[in-house]
DNA sequence: CTGTATTTGTCCGTATGTATA
DNA sequence: ATATACATACGGACAAATACA
């Protein structure tokens, strides 16, 4: 009656519309993974205890303990030991998916999945924008604290110092711009993009980075956006070839 | 004569630079994907069987179990059983990257640390640019799927299916745009966004999105990058609307 | 300060399921 | 069909950390 083409087993299969079984760890995962993502159990909220786990899901420890495991490297529970310890839903942390994110990118680069010129332009694509953004949107605590660290990464005197310190000022224009969405994803870009890079700061070229800082700095004050964004193109090519120069 | 107004504790702690212990699961896992991040263990290659990273690291099988569902749960090794089975550092994903993203942004959308109109507007600071890219390195083939893309969404009578047809429609701006960095980056945050919308198509919004849809690809194809940007923002912004009428 | 209870961390031995040769 | 190699899963036991009376 039905698709007699095919083998007993094929039309079993695809009939029941049956699924390869998963071990039983990945089961008690994936649902646990799914209360916490509902917000069923809500940040901060401890889970029963691992006997208690055993029991309601009728496995052994090990098989919940491997469960748990899984959701603490996606950075969902935490396990504390002791009398008052055990396994809490954590409150999301902003800098664990960034380094996450870091990582990914890093992995893809590296399998040639995304090219180190993508990874370039796309810190530009997200630059340009959010020092237009941060033009818009400044305010005089802002253009201080951009003056600050500035003068910070001016101060700085050893290569590592001053490409930490030069972080620091683009993500203050970051947070100056007011979107926490590319405020979070840009600095993964950036640091995939660093790995990659080899770094050859000289005197010469510092100088004329802070320079552009204050260019920038002197657009978004006047509120210039069209200036802003021009001058931080500028900056970001600047950057790229002190890195990357040419190789015959 | 070492800080002597802190408590012995403090100073042992300080002066030595003492860490809290880590679980052995947690030391194992980080040894291991830090030999997977450094391409020492290449994509495709396998690790020791478990009971011979037991041997090495001297700890039981539970422990190197543990290690083992952590790097699975971050993508980095997948094991498969039987004889030739084992565990295997896995080649990089970009879905599993994308779904990851989402599911973080979700989560930090849900607590309050990234708004709904942050999501929006990151998803118009990336479409722009894009759009812009598209239209500067357009070919004629993408132009073809392009219009083969916005048929299919005219034709999809359903609104989960327009849905998703209008999303492949915007996922192709992205690869013709070309930088597979945003094109990464990009759904995840489409995705976050909507699971808070409320669908609202109407026939007569949908009329007027196929029309965008032309409007866009006609500067796309005619290489007005400025005129392919305003159609995409004045687009974008006819999205939210219809999904977030004004509650007055 | 000293138990004591609670909970996770770790180990061992054993049995089962699964895929290959 | 049988043997082999591997992951999966179980149950019990003890150690270690933490809080609290």
């Amino acid at each position: 009656m039905n698709t007699p083409d095919l083998t007993p087993d094929a039309v079993v299969a695809d009939t029941l519309a049956l699924r390869r079984i998963e071990p039983a760890y990945q089961q008690i995962a994936s649902q646990l993974r799914a209360l916490i993502l509902e917000g069923r159990l809500p940040a901060g909220s401890r889970l029963p205890t691992e006997d208690k786990l055993c029991a309601t899901f009728g496995v052994s420890r090990t098989t919940v303990r491997e469960a748990l495991r899984m959701l603490s490297a996606d950075n969902l529970v935490i396990t504390t030991r002791g009398a008052t310890g055990g396994t809490f839903v954590t409150t999301p942390d902003v800098l664990a998916v960034q380094q996450r994110l870091q990582t990914s990118l890093r992995l893809l680069n590296g399998s040639n999945e995304i090219s180190h010129d993508e990874l370039y332009e796309a810190r530009v694509l997200l630059e340009i924008p959010a020092v237009r953004a941060a033009t818009r949107r400044r305010t005089p605590e802002g253009v201080a604290r951009l003056r600050a660290l500035a003068a910070d990464v001016e101060a700085a005197r050893t290569t590592p110092d001053r490409t930490t310190r030069s972080e620091d000022f683009h993500q203050a224009i970051f947070d100056i711009a007011g979107n926490r969405v590319i405020a979070l994803i840009a600095p993964p870009i950036w640091a995939a993009l660093s790995l990659s890079w080899r770094e050859r700061g000289s005197a010469h070229s510092w100088a004329s980075i802070d320079h552009e800082h204050d260019q920038i700095m002197e657009h978004i004050e006047r509120g210039d956006e069209d200036g802003a964004a021009r001058a931080m193109l500028k900056h970001l090519q600047e950057l790229r070839d002190i890195r990357r120069p040419e190789q015959s």
